[in-house]
RNA sequence: GGGCCUGUAGCUCAGCUGGCUAGAGCACACGACUGAUAAUCGUGAGGUCGGUGGUUCGAGUCCACCUAGGCCCA
């Protein structure tokens, strides 16, 4: 007869392949249905909160992976901080406002940009990101990913434009909003200012040139052989124009400098390094008279070339050996450096160009003149004072505006900041920095590197797309006026109708009845034409939604972004709130790195490695997407590629079967009536009760530590090893063979569902929709979705250290019998394990322990008979791993039974069950 | 060029404050099973721990330099 009937083999509808790209859309729809997020939040009621702030993408284009990475983390640390008893919302934000979807505007428009207004202009700004916010979305919500989807915020919201104004008001009102000078890059052409991304670098021809600015003092206290001297310090540049603009000479702190007499009878100062090349170039030879380091010429003073002034001699990094004459020309209204050097050392910003390029009419010798043309008749100027070395034209890569295409400048002008030094910003922030805990460590190092160091920061952007600056000028005097109270009661203008109104009002129409100049008293104004950088905008997050959001608060718990955002948002934040709130407005901060190629390359199209998220959804689905992240540490860059897809597959199939298996196993157990009792369970069980209990305090720590990556092998871990190929694999036998509700399968289910139940809820903040099919499918009442539920509680009393050690022991000697049943197999002495009996030979301490297990042996071995013996026969293989440990393979006696495939030497005792063995025989009757 | 970081088997990761012939899972090869079956089990083969030099009785682990790569600046 056949038995395959009277066994309790395992039965799910649960399917064996995930099928994720069809199943998970179901499920999405599913969740929609019950309003999961809505269940979730009522579940959070009474809880304490963990607030997980979002940090805004730019609503431009579609999602990549890095921005799979970061949301798919968010939601891991959120899912799990929920699973751990907290109510933790999730308020998805976009950052809307920017030159990116400007341009981007601007392009769509061809040539009609003309036509339009700035109102218009922002309308389809502002549908353009909405139908990002769109997009994205969709994706987002794709990965599932939960959260407050139908109210996310967004930095083109009325309330947001509002909570923006009403932040700089406040830097308004303590003082650390100024305006001052710095310099852009400027089209002369266009009239206008423009940002990196709208300039383009390409060869252009300009006129390199040597020039000397003689010492006004004697040199004597340089070196005693240059006394009586007026030696020349010697400059280098390629834009002549900008000598008119000359302030200082700066030199490189560390470098040495020496004099040389030329054979002209100049003597002049270069850097040592420079000096060969430099003769080289003004075709002279000279001699070293004196060679001295930089810091004994600091601060000494050089006279203009040309004008009736000095230029000061400091020190500076930023001078390199690579051109030159290691002595740099320095105009703070010119160039990045220059400025950065002259706001250190009280420079004036000075520039004496205008809009259009043009010296103004009140510079000496070229008023009036353009400054690219201007460049000739510097140079001649200089000839003609004597004070020029050499000139020649080069060819260099030079930055050009991508509109006209013509060369730009680089222009001191007009700008907002936020000083560092007001209300000591930058002592406060470094001060906060060390309140916040930076995961990982170095996180720390990073940003109070560049807080240290920044310049004061530059908030004002000419631009339309923003936030605008509610600051006004008096028409009569040209006064700013940028008054805390007024812009406070802009920002209010602005949360009730949007910020679009800047543009649609007269400035009477913002200004309190009665306003008038504080300079010059009259009563009329215009509006300011800046707007906000953007980084202003997302950094005062905090402000418009942690402290207007009921279900949230400020500080958050945690922002969680990449590692570049050190400089961006964790950044702007820090200032924005530190300079208002006077703290960090994050306790916690997460970096990740970014996602890089399988060769550990960053992506790009040209190279064609880019990996997208959808199409990882389409071949593989998100959790398998989910997985991945769960299973990098992200502390370092990340790594993806097909092979590390596929291996990830491979091992979420591992863990789906191993919930498979089980469900299959435990369909006919009901947990609410069938459990056995831990202190009746058999050793086995009680062992594997005990591992479970380890890896529910490794998983848990790890969520606590967002080390996800342990988590990741700690699972897949003990489903390979402590459950499908040791415990599963035992326990098969006693399952599919015992009486259906015996003690011994009961036992063996009891275990199986709490490890599934366990194993389920730790795993859904990751497999957050596998988790739910299996939860689906279990037995037992339960929460209607996973995502509702909490941890497993830790059970310590389950643990049992000496059982665990004892069968650490026997699992090394399973190992060891495991190589004698493969030397068995290969001699063809058996097939499967249960065609093999085992006799074993062993001394000291495995011996004792194999005798007093001796009975379950056969069992833990999965053979049809074990045992130990003085001396072992057959196949006899000798363990290397334990001491005088011996084990002899031998084909089983007695004959196969039919129900259970173990050996039995008392088949036939039943005369209408002749083919099965006596335990079969109890549990068929 | 500067700041911060990383480099352990084909892949993903362990390896605490220096101390055993460097581990795990996956992949691979071979085998078994056919009652987890587009599954499961077993065995095996893979590493000059990026490189060089140093400190030490002893270094994957500490130091220096180099190299490859990443983020942010210049």
């Amino acid at each position: 007869m056949d038995y395959k009937d009277t066994l309790n083999l395992p039965d799910t509808k649960f399917p064996m392949k995930g099928n994720l790209p069809q199943r998970e859309p179901e499920m999405l729809k599913q969740w929609a249905e019950v309003d999961i997020h809505n269940k979730i939040e009522e579940a959070g009621k009474g809880k304490p909160r963990y607030v997980l702030h979002d940090g805004p993408p730019y609503a431009n284009g579609h999602i990549h992976i890095g921005h799979a990475l970061n949301k798919i983390l968010k939601d891991i640390v959120l899912k799990s901080k929920r699973m751990e008893g907290f109510a933790a919302p999730y308020v998805p934000g976009w950052d809307c406002h920017g030159l990116p979807i400007e341009l981007q505007v601007e392009k769509n428009l061809g040539s009609k940009k003309h036509e339009i207004s700035k109102l218009e202009m922002r309308k389809l700004c502002r549908e353009y990101a909405a139908k990002f916010v769109g997009i994205q979305r969709a994706e987002f919500e794709r990965l599932g990913i939960f959260g407050d989807w139908d109210e996310p915020y967004l930095t083109m919201n009325a309330s947001y434009e509002g909570a923006t104004a009403r932040e700089l008001a406040r830097f308004a009102e303590n003082g650390g909003l100024y305006k001052g000078k710095k310099p852009v890059h400027w089209c002369s052409s266009c009239g206008t200012a423009l940002a990196e991304a709208e300039v383009e670098y390409a060869d252009h021809k300009s006129p390199s040139v040597f020039v000397k600015f003689a010492l006004k003092e004697d040199a004597g206290s340089v070196a005693p052989e240059l006394a009586g001297k007026k030696p020349s310090m010697v400059i280098w540049t390629t834009t002549p124009w900008t000598l008119p603009a000359n302030l200082a000479i700066a030199l490189h702190p560390e470098l040495d400098y020496v004099a040389l007499a030329l054979n002209s009878g100049d003597v002049v100062i270069v850097a040592d390094g420079l000096k060969e090349s430099f003769l080289k170039e003004i075709g002279a030879e000279g001699e070293v008279l004196a060679k001295f380091p930089s810091k004994l010429l600091e601060k000494k003073l050089a006279r203009h070339p040309f004008y009736d002034q000095d230029s000061v001699i400091l020190l500076g990094e930023h001078v390199t050996l690579e051109a030159g004459t290691g002595c740099v020309h320095t105009a703070p209204g010119h160039g990045q450096e220059d400025y950065e050097l002259g706001l250190q050392e009280g420079l004036d910003i000075y520039n004496p160009v205008d809009n259009r390029g043009r010296f103004y009419e009140n510079i000496e010798f070229f008023g009036g003149q353009f400054v690219f043309d201007a460049n000739k008749n510097v140079i001649e100027k200089l000839t003609e004072v004597g004070a020029l070395l050499g000139s020649k034209e080069i060819s260099h890569s030079y930055p050009h505006c991508w509109r006209c295409k013509k060369p730009v400048i680089f222009r001191a002008t007009e700008q907002w900041f936020i000083s560092m030094e007001k209300n000591d910003l930058r002592g406060k922030a470094l001060s906060e920095i060390n309140n916040v805990n930076w995961i990982p460590k170095w996180g720390r190092e990073r940003i109070y590197g560049m807080i240290e160091n920044r310049p004061d920061w530059c908030v004002s952007r000419q631009r339309s797309w923003g936030v605008p600056i509610a600051a006004f000028y008096c028409k009569s005097c040209g006064h700013v006026m940028a008054d805390g109270k007024i812009m406070h009661q802009v920002a209010d203008l602005f949360a009730e109708h949007t910020s679009d109104i800047w543009y649609d009002w007269d400035a009477a129409k913002f200004l309190p009845e009665g306003t008038s100049c504080p300079s010059c008293g009259k009563n009329e104004f215009e509006k300011e034409g800046d707007i906000l950088d953007v980084w202003f905008d997302s950094g005062t997050s905090h402000a418009a939604v942690l402290e207007l959001r009921d279900n949230l608060g400020s500080p958050a718990d945690m922002y969680l972004e990449g590692s570049d955002q050190h400089r961006g948002w964790f950044h702007s934040s820090l200032l924005a709130s530190v300079g208002t709130r006077g703290r960090a407005p994050y306790k916690n901060v997460l970096t990740h790195g970014f996602v890089m190629d399988g060769a550990g390359r960053k992506m790009s199209k040209s190279v064609g490695n880019v990996v997208a998220p959808e199409d990882v959804i389409k071949k593989f689905g998100a959790d398998v997407l989910r997985l991945w992240v769960a299973a990098q540490d992200y502390r370092d860059d990340l790594r993806i590629s097909q092979e590390i897809l596929t291996r990830l597959s491979e091992s979420y199939r591992r863990i789906r079967n191993t919930c498979r298996y089980i469900l299959g196993n435990i369909h006919d157990f009901n947990p609410d009536t069938d459990c056995v009792p831990f202190a009746e369970m058999p050793e086995l069980d009680r062992w594997a009760m005990h591992q479970l209990e380890l890896l529910k305090e490794k998983v848990l720590a790890s969520y606590t530590d967002s080390e996800f990556h342990i988590l990741y092998h700690a699972v897949n871990g003990f489903c390979t090893v402590e459950m499908s190929a040791f415990y599963l694999d035992i326990l098969k036998d006693r399952v599919y063979t015992s009486k259906k509700d015996s003690q011994a399968r009961r036992s063996g289910q009891t275990v199986m569902y709490k490890v599934l139940d366990a194993l389920v809820r730790m795993v859904a903040p990751v497999l957050s929709f596998t988790a739910e099919e299996v939860w689906a499918e279990m037995p037992g009442t339960r929460e209607a979705s996973v995502h509702l539920a909490l941890f497993p509680a830790l059970t310590p009393e389950v643990k049992d250290e000496a059982l665990a050690g004892r069968w650490e022991k026997i699992i090394k000697i399973r190992s060891e019998v495991s190589k004698a049943l493969e030397l068995a197999r290969v001699k063809k002495v058996i097939g499967h394990s249960l065609d093999a009996a085992v006799a074993i030979k062993a001394t000291g301490d495995t011996e004792a322990l194999l005798k007093e297990c001796a009975d379950q042996l056969a069992e833990i071995f999965i053979v049809s008979k074990a045992g130990l013996a003085g001396e072992v026969s057959g196949e006899v293989y000798v363990a290397e791993g334990i001491e005088g440990l011996e084990v002899g393979v031998s084909a089983a006696p007695g004959e196969k039974c039919e129900r259970c495939w173990c050996y039995s030497e008392e088949l036939g005792k039943d005369a209408e069950h002749a083919g099965i063995c006596p335990k079969c025989l109890a549990a068929v009757k």
